[in-house]
DNA sequence: GCTCGAAAATGAACAATGTTCAAGAAGAAT
DNA sequence: ATTCTTCTTGAACATTGTTCATTTTCGAGC
């Protein structure tokens, strides 16, 4: 039994139909936000019924939850190209390229960090650690930059780091007021990330 | 007209009700989060209909909004209440005092920066800036640490500063994984905040 | 090609929940 | 006491997530 794709044209056409639906859903998401995501949208639009939503998700939050997962796939790979020659133009560049990222898909960015499961159920482990481990790619770096630092200390630092940015973008880009532009959020990021590098005993080289 | 508090019967009457209703939300959004909040049971613990709460708030989200409003001016009074002789221990004071509330209300911080209205209306404004005012608070702290700074530069560093403490807390919180004990974080949060400091060239006095 | 059985799809019905509103109750004004 | 205003009620409605008995689809074995 093979738990890939399987080759029937049974199951191709599942698998085309799930793409569809996750596709569907995400637009509709990236566009409305979470709140105007409904089943019954999601299954007209695929031209199916809702129990087949039902049927290959189990619930609607299995849809949303897939949707996340595919966005913090997206962003780790948006990540992971940064150029990594230099240490201090990698971090800035991770900083720069999270904030792209976050105007670019700020709905489904949303989604990722702000969803809340029915009753209690815990949020899936497993985005919790893809988030976390996306977080983690200051780690090298810093750990090029900072080589007699502990590697424990290091690895949390990395994620405080990431989660700091992650707070001033994620706040910065909420004013509908004044409408913070993007490049002002650019500088602010950049500044922040020197004075921090700074704070370390690392010289700025811009 | 008076438009404060009437003094008849009956507006002191629908005046108690109206806390009621808010302390039963609020009550809800704590322990058992935003989306556990329901009409129905709310107008059922407030001994009235669900008209009422319609009457008295418009609609669902007011009840939300509303109990949002006194969520920030409660972490606004516990802000105000840090110490202020010295600039840095004031710093680390209310990034520690956040901590702490964050900690104690992390459900109703969540409903706060976390709830999405209805179609696309936008987020109040007054919400908004109630949550900036709040954050602003580390302004007068920056402003005796540099005093030779741009005002309008430190009043951007202030917002970024608690922004980037905001992040750190808010995700550290997140993890049911290992369920990262406040205690580290609060480690965590000082060791940044001395770090960030540091970068804009003030020494740590701890 | 036909038959049968397993798997999937369907969508009507149900359940949960936000919202409205006509009718009635309660209180204020005279 | 009567009238008028305002508030309250809760049944009815609207929206949306969820289930499931029935039907359809499709591949395997003959």
């Amino acid at each position: 039994m093979n738990n890939v794709q399987e080759e029937s044209p049974r199951d191709r056409k599942k698998f085309r139909r799930r793409l569809q639906i996750l596709e569907i859903a995400r637009g509709i998401i990236a566009s409305k936000g979470l709140r105007s995501l409904k089943v019954r949208d999601v299954a007209e639009a695929a031209g199916c019924s809702v129990g087949s939503v039902y049927n290959e998700f189990g619930d609607f939050d299995g849809v949303i939850l897939t949707v996340n997962r595919e966005t913090v796939q997206a962003l780790t790979t948006r990540l992971a190209g940064v150029p990594a020659e230099d240490p201090l133009h990698q971090l800035h560049g991770l900083a720069a390229t999270y904030l792209e990222f976050f105007a670019e898909h700020a709905n489904l960015l949303r989604s990722l960090f702000e969803h809340r499961m029915e009753d209690d159920r815990p949020y899936p482990d497993d985005i919790l650690q893809m988030v976390m481990d996306a977080f983690a790619l200051m780690h090298p770096p810093l750990l090029r930059l900072l080589p007699d630092a502990d590697d424990v200390k290091l690895a949390l630092l990395s994620r405080t780091l990431f989660s700091a940015v992650h707070g001033i973008i994620s706040l910065g880009l909420e004013e509908r007021m004044v409408a913070v532009p993007p490049q002002m959020l650019r500088q602010q990021i950049d500044q922040f990330v020197d004075t921090q590098l700074a704070g370390l005993g690392i010289l700025p080289v811009r």
